[in-house]
DNA sequence: AACTATTTATAAGA
DNA sequence: TTCTTATAAATAGTT
């Protein structure tokens, strides 16, 4: 259409070719809607020109739908090519078969991680980030349970182990007042001095331990620091 | 181009449609590779027929590539013009353009809960979704890192608690060897019988308590049960 | 950008 | 569908 035939090739001259691109452009995008209109079609229509200008046609001007609608159509169309090529295989009957199966898992694997990734689609892509965030889900709440079980066994554990200080502690303190009991017997009858000051020592020593490190700061620690974490990781399943 | 003009309206006839589609498809996808071929261009043109049907045609049959670039390329655009409407706003003064900006917020506090997605496209769900997952993991990060810490508190908490109840445990069985002493001394003296009965009676009866329940069993379940996950835990960071 | 000689595209008919 | 053909449209080269 014009004069002179015109070859299919590259134009070099650059004039001319900036030319015809915005000759032809302007048909394209014209035949575009034409075809859209007159025979109710979807059209989505790209050019970038030589220097990365973007020119675009879409019907009802709604490009990102059509894009949409042309994803969802390419993976169904490359599912069922992949189903196909996977269920005929009957041309070196088993060998074909089982090696296809193994490239794939091989592919699989790979791609599980993390690997290869160039050959896949954006599609693809998604796909697989779903499994694995999936998977990656399952894997996390699995250990939150642990870690929620050990957190739960270990306040068990404190618990008896605390109560047990206690009743030790309640133990030596009776203790202490029989002891000072049978030391005021001995003192009033001015019997045998040294074994009294065998028994007063180790006591009063021990008592004063106890009290200043496990029931007072310990304990305190643990209720105002643990226990509202405690609660807080309970939010979580 | 033919018999006759063509008026720009949807063609009623129905077999008549259908041969015009096909016709001006071919064309339609020639021209787009000429244009691709002779002005250097990259073309990307999608055509859903009436019924649903896909053709395409792609410069160097790259459709993926040539999709992505556009978006890329539409999404600059969309934050340009976002930007600009945001800067220039001077024709109701700082009204519209704080409208605008509340207006822009709220649409993305929705977003980030998840609603209203139905205006979003493919490229900005994909954002907002790392957005979400980068902060989503931000938040498990912290979250481990405070089970972690819990899980060290508890554990020095118990070590600090057994190592006391053993220290109460060895002071309480001198204290038994003490008593045991003084009785046999009182005996050999013959000299207040029912005194050394009080002293025997309550160091017995926890002592056994005291081995039975405490480091026997609890011990072992806390290093045969805990230890493995706490190990495990430390891998996680 | 406008003109125009030609080539192309295609509507209608077979 | 496909082929043919008359004609409308597109456009290469020119101004």
């Amino acid at each position: 259409m014009g004069r002179g035939r015109v070859q299919l090739k590259r134009i070099e001259n650059k004039i001319n070719r900036q030319v015809t691109f915005s000759k032809r452009r302007a048909g394209l995008l014209k035949k575009a809607h034409e075809i859209s209109v007159l025979c109710d079609a979807e059209v989505a229509l790209i050019v970038f020109s030589n220097k990365g200008k973007l020119f675009e046609y879409a019907t009802d001007s709604c490009m990102e739908k059509i894009l949409e609608r042309h994803e969802r159509y390419a993976y169904a169309e490359r599912q069922m090519e992949a189903n196909d090529s996977e269920t005929q295989g009957n041309w070196t009957v088993e060998y074909t078969r089982l090696k296809a199966r193994i490239d794939l898992l091989e592919r699989n694997h790979r791609h599980y991680m993390g690997a290869d990734l160039g050959s896949m689609s954006l599609k693809e892509l998604q796909s697989l980030e779903q499994q694995l965030d999936t998977a990656l889900k399952t894997i996390r709440t699995r250990r939150n349970q642990l870690m929620y079980e050990s957190i739960s066994e270990l306040h068990k554990k404190e618990k008896v182990i605390q109560e047990q200080n206690n009743m030790l502690a309640k133990k030596i303190k009776e203790r202490e007042k029989v002891a000072a009991q049978q030391a005021a017997q001995w003192d009033q009858s001015n019997y045998r001095v040294d074994t009294s000051y065998l028994i007063q020592q180790p006591l009063l020593e021990m008592g004063g331990n106890y009290r200043q490190e496990a029931p007072a700061v310990g304990r305190n620690e643990l209720d105002l620091t643990l226990e509202p974490l405690y609660t807080c990781h309970l939010g979580c399943f």
